[in-house]
RNA sequence: GGUCCCGUAGCUCAGUAGGAUAGAGCGGCAGAUUCCUAAUCUGUAGGUCGCAGGUUCGAUUCCUGCCGGGAUCACCA
């Protein structure tokens, strides 16, 4: 259904039929031939470069060239017109009846048009979120949380084998620091009076219930057991809980992770699995003990030149080798994403993508490293640095302090806008560019509100079949019903939506080849914007709405492409995670 | 200082794996709206694609070097 890629095959039969050979009498590479809608919709349905790239391994003229292609392409039913243009472009023209015979496609298939084989099934692994289990989701994290989300989907309907995963980050100091803050909320749950948190504990409420429950379940048994055994339930009781308000935060954007993978479970049996890690590398000779540098700029006070054990990762492309172990033995949060990236691989993951903040940019390059000396070229691992998001409100600022925990939780913003504007904003801006989210805009009930343009789109679809059914008693037509119809499309509009429509599994094999799920955002504007002009066209010329109470075939027949339109909506709006209303109030 | 991201219309941004005359929204300007498909619409102006080289039939796109803005920079996670 991807009429892309079927003509790139009608495309290289008819060049195949010219029988071009290279000056060595070889036949020629056809891989650089392609078929793209034409820059300007004035210059065709389709356009191909084929004669351009072939004339000079032919020795041919590429005007020329083209001139025998369209010769042979003419003989194609579907191909109304065939015309050299520019330097060698074959702009095709397609007949209404093709288009016709498209649309049918899509009534056909519903939600599943655009859906793909292009990904061949591959392993991908996508992993993002990954907050530390520290505290509540906040608004800091919602854009990668939205953007591995919906590039996972937008993978998964390209034909990929996708894998949503989230690392839970429960080893380390900072889970330390979580035990000891929960402990003193234990005892302040037992009736102790605590006072204030001290400085460099976690001060948040979302504690609170947490020291209550262990109140609840072992009563004054944590305090007399030793310490660290004490600690160490505490602190499992806790992450515990808040992973369960993480998934119930990011249910609220609906975000759901396939795995869970802990972080201490590389550290566990004397991080057995970290150990073998490094000693893979070390095998491969990735390996050795040595010293580095110091760091280049502002001088650390407590910098120590020391030996250590190093990833010789710059022989991989990083520019620095990297520790593995700590001053104090214990391996480094680096040591463990070594273990974490075999393990990703023994799994059977070919595509790595990590979701991670603009912050983590100096991160990428060691990661890069890391694959290729773990699994050479075979591993494609890549990653996506989402930019920052700047809050507005009425267009003014919203100052957040990290220090006086004065964040805005993602549970806030949630139930302030909704989920869907969220989802639909988060998508529409490049990854790599700051965007700007202002909470009243993206509310808004207008046209200038990207969301609601596109919402509105899918809640105009609906009320056309609403008003059928008031006006003409046309109730719920079948689809075969709406299919066998669309022949009666004539109306310049009308084939311009179908051609819209077609673009779009091309437009989710790309999406999701290139990684860049911004793109579905901004194809689904781009229909909405179709389809409304079209829509206003009806209000000039009543003979161009899609209801016509004195011609029912007719109607039919545009109640097909309004399927079709609601179709695409709410495929499309299905893997950016947001809904498609059926009405709007 | 190193590295990464970004630089496209007055503003905010797209630019479809190197293609044709570089697009959209907002803002500007000029019109339209007794009819209801107006939670507006139509038209129009506006550009040295940061600068300079290179690769080639062709570069906003790829490469190199500058300029400007942001992020980050052993041992934290």
């Amino acid at each position: 259904m991807n009429i892309f890629a079927d003509f790139t095959v009608r495309i290289i039969e008819a060049v195949k039929a010219l029988d071009l050979k290279d000056k060595d009498g070889a036949p020629l590479d056809l891989s650089r031939v392609a078929v793209e809608p034409p820059r300007d919709a004035s210059h065709g349905d389709l356009a191909t470069n084929a004669a351009m790239v072939l004339a000079k391994p032919a020795g041919q003229n590429p005007r020329a060239l083209a001139e025998r292609l369209v010769a042979t392409l003419k003989e194609d039913a579907d191909i109304a017109s065939a015309e050299v243009a520019g330097p060698g472009f074959v702009n095709l023209r397609l007949t209404d009846a093709f288009w016709h015979r498209h649309l049918t496609g899509i009534i056909g298939q519903g939600t599943g048009y655009g859906r793909s084989k292009a990904g061949g099934g591959r392993k991908v692994n996508v992993e993002y979120v990954s907050a530390n289990p520290t505290g509540p989701m906040h608004v800091g994290h919602c854009r990668g949380a939205v953007v591995g989300d919906a590039l996972a989907n937008i993978m998964d309907f390209a034909g990929y084998d996708v894998t949503k995963e989230y690392v839970i980050n429960d080893a380390g100091a900072q889970i330390d620091v979580l035990g000891r803050s929960v402990m003193i909320r234990y005892r302040e749950a037992l009736g102790e009076e605590v006072g204030d948190i001290p400085p460099g504990l976690y001060p948040g409420d979302y504690l609170v219930p947490v020291g209550q429950a262990l109140a609840a379940e072992f009563g004054r048994k944590l305090l007399e057991m030793p310490e660290k055994e004490a600690l160490a339930i505490v602190k499992d009781r806790t992450i515990d809980a808040m992973m369960a308000m993480i998934k119930e935060d990011l249910a609220l954007l609906n975000v759901h992770h396939d795995v869970f993978f802990s972080e201490r479970t590389l550290h566990a049996d004397n991080a057995s699995a970290i150990r073998s890690a490094i000693n893979d590398l070390t095998l491969k000779g990735h390996i050795y003990k040595g010293k580095l540098p110091p760091p280049k700029g502002e001088k650390p006070e407590d910098w120590e030149d020391r030996e250590q054990t190093l990833f010789r990762s710059t022989a991989v492309g990083d520019d620095l080798d990297r520790p593995l172990v700590k001053s104090d033995g214990s391996y480094t949060y680096f040591a463990a994403d070594v273990a974490y990236l075999k393990d990703k691989v023994d799994r059977g993951f070919v595509d790595l993508i990590y979701v991670l903040g603009a912050d983590h940019g100096g991160y990428v390059k060691r990661l890069e490293a890391l694959a290729r000396a773990v699994g050479g070229d075979a591993i494609k691992l890549t990653v996506l640095l989402c930019n920052l998001v700047k809050l507005f409100r009425d267009g003014e600022p919203v100052r957040m302090s990290k220090r006086s925990g004065d964040f805005i939780t993602l549970r806030e913003v949630v139930e302030e806008v909704g989920r869907d504007p969220i989802r639909f904003m988060m998508l529409y801006r490049k990854n790599s560019e700051p965007l700007d989210f202002d909470f009243a805009k993206v509310t808004e009930q207008s046209k200038d509100n990207p969301v609601f343009y596109v919402q509105y789109a899918s809640a105009r679809c609906h009320s056309v079949f609403r008003q059928a059914r008031e006006q003409m008693g046309i109730d719920r037509p079948e689809r075969a019903t709406l299919a066998a119809a669309v022949a009666g499309l004539r109306d310049e509009g009308e084939i311009g939506l179908v051609r819209k429509l077609a673009e779009y599994p091309r437009l989710i094999e790309q999406a999701a080849s290139s990684q860049e799920p911004h793109r579905l955002a901004f194809y689904l504007y781009d229909l909405a914007s179709t389809f409304h002009t079209h829509w206003n066209r009806g209000t000039d010329n009543p003979d161009l709405r899609f209801v016509k109470v004195n011609d029912p075939q007719l109607t039919l027949a545009r109640l097909g492409l309004v399927q079709a339109v609601a179709d695409v909506l709410q495929s499309g709006l299905t893997l950016v995670g947001a809904d498609a209303p059926k009405e709007m109030r």
